[in-house]
DNA sequence: ACATTATCTACTAAATTAGTCAAGAAAAAT
DNA sequence: ATTTTTCTTGACTAATTTAGTAGATAATGT
């Protein structure tokens, strides 16, 4: 029961913005800096979360991404289910979505059991927002680095 | 967040030899028949359940797999902690485990919620037994379909 | 005009998963 | 004892998914 790759980056990306971006917009390479996965590969998680709404672009000099919502409002099922394609554990428990549709539905036990689980899961990630990431971190003492303004003025 | 192949099949199987075998060996051609698995395949499932000691076996005619335990006693989280090798979303939860550790397990807040959800999961099929699932499944209507006896008589 | 940064589409490589195969060994039936 | 049935073992292959790379393009600020 493995969480992909898209689904951890994903989240520590959204958080990274929430944490050190202060309000302003941030850069894939900074985020992909400091949360050390490779800038290109965040490109591609990024036009998930745009297309999804959670995060916002601009682009050009001084652009980067921002947080289409407030940290409180993003819950981590919102990320999740966009860079994982939902959380069911097997197709068989959406067969309307997925498309094709299992003959042993009818009959099938363990098909109720994993949409449970699912249910779960689903319910876990709705209970944690990005704001109780950006609090956990603090008590961690994770250092902030605010902005490009220490660029500037080092 | 998908449950592997190996999982779904595995408990498939072991709830079918406590709903169809009645006490008897079951063999693994009848399993596949009924749950429609190719047979090979099961096999190799199967090897990990008997090390596991969640299913006993025994060869020539009239062999077969039975339960080691009553199906009151089999958790759903036995076999899949088996046949998935463990509930954790994400390696990083379990440095010591996997062997590799992460650098950032110091700094990141990820790794605190990945594991909670593991745990959810895992406290979730700690509580479904194979006895549940019978249960469920004579509830759907499941047709018992009881020993060899009937290939014998008919 | 120019440098910067996101956007889009396609491609490649690596890893994992699902499934197959063949030879063998134990147990039961005859 | 011989034959048949059924599990056992370990290697092998194919398919799928995941992770990552690349290049050309569009928008934006200075
Ligand atoms: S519904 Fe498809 S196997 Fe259970
Ligand atoms: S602990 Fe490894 S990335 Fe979080």
């Amino acid at each position: 029961m493995r969480l992909s790759t898209q689904s951890r980056y994903g989240v520590r990306a959204v958080f990274d913005i929430a944490y050190h971006g202060g309000g302003e917009g941030v850069q894939i390479k900074d985020i992909a800096r400091r949360q050390e996965i490779s800038p290109r590969y965040l490109e591609q998680i990024f036009q998930k979360l745009r297309d999804a709404g959670i995060v916002t672009s601009k682009r050009g000099p001084r652009g980067g991404y921002s947080l289409a919502k407030s940290p409180e409002e993003i819950r981590l099922v919102d990320i999740i289910r966009v860079t994982e394609g939902g959380l069911e554990p097997v197709f068989c428990v959406h067969p309307e979505k997925s498309g094709k549709d299992c003959d042993r539905v009818a009959k099938c036990v363990t098909r109720l059991i994993w949409k449970e689980a699912g249910e779960k899961l689903e319910d876990f990630f709705d209970s944690v927002t990005i704001q109780d990431l950006c609090e956990k971190s603090e008590l961690l003492g994770v250092q902030k680095e605010r902005g490009r303004s220490l660029m500037y003025y080092i």
